[in-house]
DNA sequence: CGGCAAACCTGCGAGC
DNA sequence: TGCTCGCAGGTTTGCC
């Protein structure tokens, strides 16, 4: 998936497609994506008129003239692209169509379906149960220094693990983690609690990492894709993400890959204390 | 409660 | 060529 960088190009995509746009019709090709598709679902978009696109951690909010919001998550896999008609058949996953009153047709794909969708209004949205254990944004001002200190003092766990960790700060994920850890020269074993006096390079690599991607549209890996089909190239870019065996570029020492809570971290001893 | 593995589901590349 | 295995950007659940 789309981390936050991916989902905020995405967003900016989406926004500039659709802004104004009204939805004409929806057809849902399955009744769940991972969780279940609202009831009404298609009954409460047909008919509205898109006001605005927005994010909260790696949630899209798509909000209406009618005060409702819809919330789209893209999981690992999803994705949506405009078609200026709808397509005469659909691909393996084509999900959800929203055919718009112009012609167009937006289409949402999703090979794993761990994206979802769901409906609230919009003065709802902040208590919404997926927002309400959501942490900071990493670019809002309550994402200090200060406050990571004091987050990673109480936990164990490895520094990278707790990166992840949305209720800590949100939108950093698998690749932005290692890449971050890199860049503060932290090394991602570290117990978070002996992590804290990183704190303040913490906050600026992750930071930059994510500004750095986002201005360059995103990575892309296997299946991410710009609503217009054209690909992010941050991915050129890794220090260390995928890079198992490589010289780092710093010191030439070969980049270690590990497990840790089920994924993957890439690192450079030499590097990263 | 904290920490971690497994689960959800499909596709793809590597290796045999 | 074709099969099996392991792994993939996320999040939730359930077990110690």
């Amino acid at each position: 998936m789309p981390e936050l960088p991916e989902v905020e190009t995405v967003r900016t995509g989406l926004e500039a497609a659709l802004k104004g746009a009204t939805i004409r019709k929806v057809t849902l090709k399955r009744k769940d994506l991972r969780v279940p598709f609202p009831k009404n679902f298609a009954q409460t978009l047909s008919g509205r008129t898109i006001k605005t696109i927005g994010r909260r951690a790696k949630y899209l909010l798509v909000y209406l003239d009618s005060d409702d919001v819809l919330i789209a998550h893209l999981g690992m896999t999803g994705r949506f692209s405009v078609e200026p008609k709808p397509p005469k058949s659909f691909t393996a996953h084509d999900h959800v169509i929203f055919e718009l009153q112009d012609g167009r047709a937006v289409i949402f794909n999703d090979a794993r379906r761990f994206g979802l969708m769901q409906l609230t209004k919009k003065e709802a949205l902040a208590r919404h149960s997926l927002f309400a254990h959501l942490g900071p944004e990493p670019f809002d001002k309550a994402f200090s220094p200060e406050y990571l200190q004091a987050a990673l003092a109480k936990r164990k766990t490895p520094v990278k693990v707790a990166l992840m960790d949305q209720e800590l700060v949100v939108g950093v994920g698998n690749i932005y983690a290692s890449e971050a850890l890199f860049l503060a020269q932290v090394d991602p074993r570290k117990p978070a609690h002996k992590a804290t006096k990183r704190a303040k390079p913490m906050v600026e690599a992750i930071q930059r990492v994510l500004k750095d991607a986002i201005a360059s549209g995103g990575s892309s890996l296997r299946d991410f894709l710009h609503v217009t089909g054209y690909t992010g190239d941050f991915q050129h870019r890794f220090q260390v993400y995928g890079r198992r065996d490589k010289s780092c570029f710093v010191c030439g020492q070969p980049v270690r890959t590990i497990r840790q809570a089920g994924r993957s971290t890439f690192f450079c001893a030499g590097c990263q204390k």
